[in-house]
DNA sequence: ACCCGCTAATAATGCGCATTATCGAATTGA
DNA sequence: TCAATTCGATAATGCGCATTATTAGCGGGT
């Protein structure tokens, strides 16, 4: 039998006052001309350490706005084990945001998966309400759920940069462009002139910039490009070869383990016949694989920015005030789109030209 | 500018109907003797679909209804590499059974954690009230929250057998004493007779009922119990060779690959010399470690009763009806407190007494 | 004409809290 | 002495929804 919750009312009544003066008391404040006497103001104390009272969050929550929750959609299952190895660290940055924000975060694990993948149908949509705003990982492509997005005015933001709609939709990215063009002159530095792209073509953002970036660094320096897009690692290595290229960049997704053994079983060992740089972390990093030299993807300070942004564009919305009633001020254009530097990691895998 | 929320108020004025109209149409209900004519209802949904309208949930809750979210309570941070591990194959169960549910997840972030640990303080508890319920995951003993919690009549489940109130906290356990029982007996079939339990006795459920699962086991077949409890390795395998122990049964959190390799170091091969039972999973997996035998802890199954034992004990919360507007039917008491079966895990660490 | 029964909907209320407008009493100023 | 000010607190309202009580309209039966 559900014992009813003590609410303001029993302890107004205990402590002989008005259901708002005990409000007054627990909020501390005491807002435009109204004051409370400090005796009063202790009778009410000890009434709520009486009955041990606790505010009820949801009415909370109903009279003031804001949830201060934030939501968290992926498009894959968040935890099996594949997915966490991918969203783990951007999570780890997401939990470390909340936590300081004070905020909570809420999963949106009852939209449907259809074939592994998550939709945002309209009973999707029906739950984003409950956060204040909401976190989106992954690829997406559904312009009508990207349209609705924008239409409905509800905050959002994306984790990995959206190059389409790019303008208009908030996100937090990784200077893929910048960080490859880096790669490209480092081993410039080291004396290459014949370097190559390995990988398959996507149309996924991050190979976009990869490929931009590795374009642009080398008709800077009027080398040419050469692009190995053989999906098969063998094939890759014979046409390294072939090419007689001394370097190659490679993204994680194209096996760059596998492609390093293939090399180095026909004789072009790796860096000193072949330097090969990786373009972000390895997606299963092996124990006692190589010790890569590339650049690395920020993926928890990813987290953590987008949380950020998110919550300040949420603070503008809703009867929204904040914990301090103040209004979120409107958020610069200039945040809404963020790039973060990928740092260089230096390993093992990068020599002089031959 | 800030968005205003789209209300049922604003539906019910596109629709010329009233607030409590769209309240029925949305629920489907049409309780004692209220009618809704097919042709206002269309009109109500249309407007619907226009506006967007999607429920507050928080409104919803206030109210007496259900958020349909379940919370998820972690005593220490979720996502870093380390809790990962542990945390991660409970989330992929409760994950999963979210996403038959229907139920969203929210994660209790906003609890500030003090070195480490997150504290359920005042504040945190209301945070609680958004979801239906709440999973409470990891050790923790200050009874005051635990009072707190039955006092509220708030529905939770602990995942992890609860020992001390046993009897008044619902969770959902794994068996280890059975599980623990059946290594022990094992080691017997292969012919030990010395039989050693290796590690620092904690207060914690888990051991103590490992600990309990060996005393048992070793006095139904009426051997001798031999406590091996330095927490230094080195010395825990002198102490094993000292006691000419032939087989030991060991906790995961007592690093058994180094017991193993310290073992070995002596001389005494594993299994062949003295068989290794791991009682539950590895804490650490090592690529290129052993294949243990012992008995793995089904974290994944665990993740996915708790939640349903859960989302159960939440139905019948509020003045909670669920979706198809029935109320939940008590949890009889037999399902408060589910043990699971651990099963057995053949590997490479027993052996035949030499 | 009148009451009955039925349909189709609305008005009104409460959930627990924050907040605004309001009020009575005590004190001050001239 | 009377208006003006300050102090101390309360009444009232709304947040968005679910739910209960109530009303309005209308055809049929006697």
């Amino acid at each position: 039998m559900p014992r009813r919750r003590i609410t303001q009312t029993d302890v107004a009544a205990m402590a002989g006052v008005s259901q708002a003066t005990v409000s007054f008391v627990l909020n501390g404040n005491t807002p435009a001309g109204v004051r409370i006497g400090e005796e009063t103001r202790q009778r009410v104390l000890d009434a709520i350490r009486i009955t041990g009272y606790t505010a009820n969050p949801v009415a909370q929550r109903l009279a003031g706005g804001l949830t201060q929750i934030l939501g968290v959609f992926t498009y894959e299952a968040t935890f099996p084990r594949a997915s966490r190895d991918f969203y783990g660290p951007f999570l780890v940055g997401i939990e470390h945001a909340a936590e300081r924000l004070g905020v909570d975060l809420l999963l949106f694990t009852s939209a449907p998966a259809v074939g592994g993948r998550r939709q945002l149908t309209r009973d999707g949509w029906q739950r984003l309400g409950v956060a204040d705003g909401c976190l989106l990982l992954g690829q997406h492509e559904d312009r009508g759920e990207l349209q609705h997005l924008l239409d409905t005015n509800y905050p959002f933001v994306f984790i990995g940069k959206r190059g389409s709609d790019g303008g208009r939709l908030p996100y937090v990215g990784a200077d893929y462009v910048g960080a490859t063009v880096r790669q490209v002159d480092r081993l410039v530095g080291l004396g290459h002139e014949r370097i190559g792209y390995v990988g398959v073509r996507g149309t996924d953002q991050p190979t976009l910039d990869r490929v931009e970036g590795y374009r642009k660094a080398l008709k800077a320096r009027g080398l040419a490009t050469v692009f190995v897009e053989s999906d098969d690692v063998a094939a890759a290595a014979d046409e390294i070869g072939a090419r007689s290229l001394t370097a190659v960049v490679v993204a994680p997704e194209n096996h760059p383990e596998e492609l390093a053994d293939e090399l180095e079983r026909r004789g072009s060992r790796v860096p000193d016949a072949v330097s090969v740089l990786l373009l972000g972390q390895p997606h299963h990093p092996r124990r006692g694989g190589r010790r890569w030299s590339g650049f690395s993807v920020p993926r928890e300070e990813m987290g953590v920015r987008a949380l950020h942004l998110l919550s300040r564009l949420a603070a503008g919305d809703g009867n929204g005030r904040d914990r301090d009633g103040r209004r979120g001020a409107a958020v610069p254009d200039a945040e809404l789109h963020q790039l973060l530097p990928c740092p260089d990691v230096d390993g093992a895998t990068a020599a002089a030209a031959p």
